[in-house]
DNA sequence: GAACTCTTGTAAACACCGTTCACCAAAAAC
DNA sequence: GTTTTTGGTGAACGGTGTTTACAAGAGTTC
């Protein structure tokens, strides 16, 4: 069955228990508690043996991220899955709300993936699966508003090459979406919904808000409300 | 002229070069150079000294980041002080694009202060130029949209504790502001401004856009002017 | 001025960290 | 059966935060 030798085997297993330890430290015991001889010590091996595995701590500290990233992917599609509405909007404050409750259920993780000034985000995984939704929601009907003239013009570079990945994302899942539909102006209401929706969550993890919330969940249920009417949803379409 | 005696000048003297030390290390060299021993070092003395001027290396670096926002809040002041146009508008346009200018200057800085799952937010410094800011926005009639009921009834409590905040802050300063000027709906409005505006400048200091922007400056202005019209400021009086 | 206390530094030590190196045993390849 | 590759070890280097015992100077009291 397995194809692999036995050498190969071992690798792998030992390989996915570094990864599981370095995990546990992160999320137990913070960012700096991802130590090799940490990992070591909870594989019973010594530090030195795990740059067989890993160039440099720093190396594994981004296979950490991509494994998060990973991760987080997995959640959100399950959230998207559970929503069996078929109505886009409704999709939109799935993917959305289980974006927030993973970030809140998992601070040490978000903070390392999406709040450290690094690498020009390596993140092939991160953010598949907005693509994806913002990919869906682009391409239905349901946005009707937003025509390219309300974008200014020195934007439009950048949104193009957007849009070319948006369309790359979408069509490695099959669906196509024709041309006249993935305009300009629908793109950037995703990149402003992407600023609202990433702002309220990070101001809540990290406790930045300039007062204390003490009803979290309604004020960041009234911030989709208005992201999702801004970005052109009728209220009877994405009820809650 | 100084009151103090000579050991307390040297006292501050050394403080003084410490957090001066810490600062440039950050800037220079990241977060996890900031060390006791480099501190030391930079001072000629030895680490285990500087426990004679904080308990321990947290709490030096808390330190560091209620300099950092004393240091902030005085740029948005100069930032603020600079605009002559005195219509409330321009005024938050120039204390937005300060801070985002502020933030892609000091990465660092902004990281630590503003993306660590860390204390409530002792920064008793922090944003008190934004709610200044805020609480003059609110008490000029240029906002004039914006009535209570659009603001969901769980979030009024929040809100309301937000208001006295608000009231607090501007009252420091001499200026008052009568009730019914501070409605609930303005409020709510300043809360969602401030989430965009920390959204977008999070995201570009830390190159989460999920596409690479190659005109920042006038994505971030684009934002900004939607910003403001949704807060209610005519376009003639935000005028560029 | 002498004796005393308080302040601010030191040096040594402990336990931890990332990383390198020489070495070694077992598995795989030949 | 010999050789090579792989994945581990232990020792070491220089770095870290922190504690402890100790010393020297400044300020205070008599």
């Amino acid at each position: 069955m397995t194809e692999a030798t036995r050498r190969e085997r071992l690798r792998a297993e030992t390989e996915r228990e570094i990864r599981q330890a370095a995990r546990a430290l992160l999320v137990e015991r913070g960012r700096d508690a991802v130590t090799l001889r940490a990992i070591a010590r909870e594989l019973g091996i010594t530090a030195p043996a795990l740059y067989r595995y890993y160039d440099s701590h720093d190396a594994l500290l981004r296979q950490l991220c991509d494994d998060i990233c990973a991760d987080m992917a997995a959640v959100l599609y399950a959230d998207l899955a559970a929503d069996t509405s078929g109505q886009v909007g409704c999709q939109v404050r799935a993917v959305c709300r289980g974006f927030r409750r993973w970030a809140l259920a998992h601070p040490q993780e978000f903070a390392l993936v999406f709040a450290s000034p690094r690498d020009p985000l390596g993140a092939d995984q991160f953010g598949s699966v907005f693509l994806q939704l913002a990919g869906r929601l682009i391409a239905s009907n349901l946005v009707v508003k937003h025509a390219d003239e309300e974008v200014p013009e020195v934007l439009h570079e950048d949104l193009v090459r957007f849009q070319q990945v948006l369309m790359d994302a979408v069509s490695v899942h099959g669906v196509t979406i024709e041309d006249d539909v993935l305009n300009l102006g629908k793109i950037y209401h995703v990149v402003q919904s992407w600023v609202r929706l990433y702002g309220h969550v990070a101001l809540e993890v990290f406790g930045r808000f300039p007062f204390t919330v003490s009803n979290p969940e309604p004020m960041f249920d009234s911030m989709l409300d208005q992201m999702l009417s801004d970005i052109g949803f009728q209220e009877d379409d994405s009820a809650r």
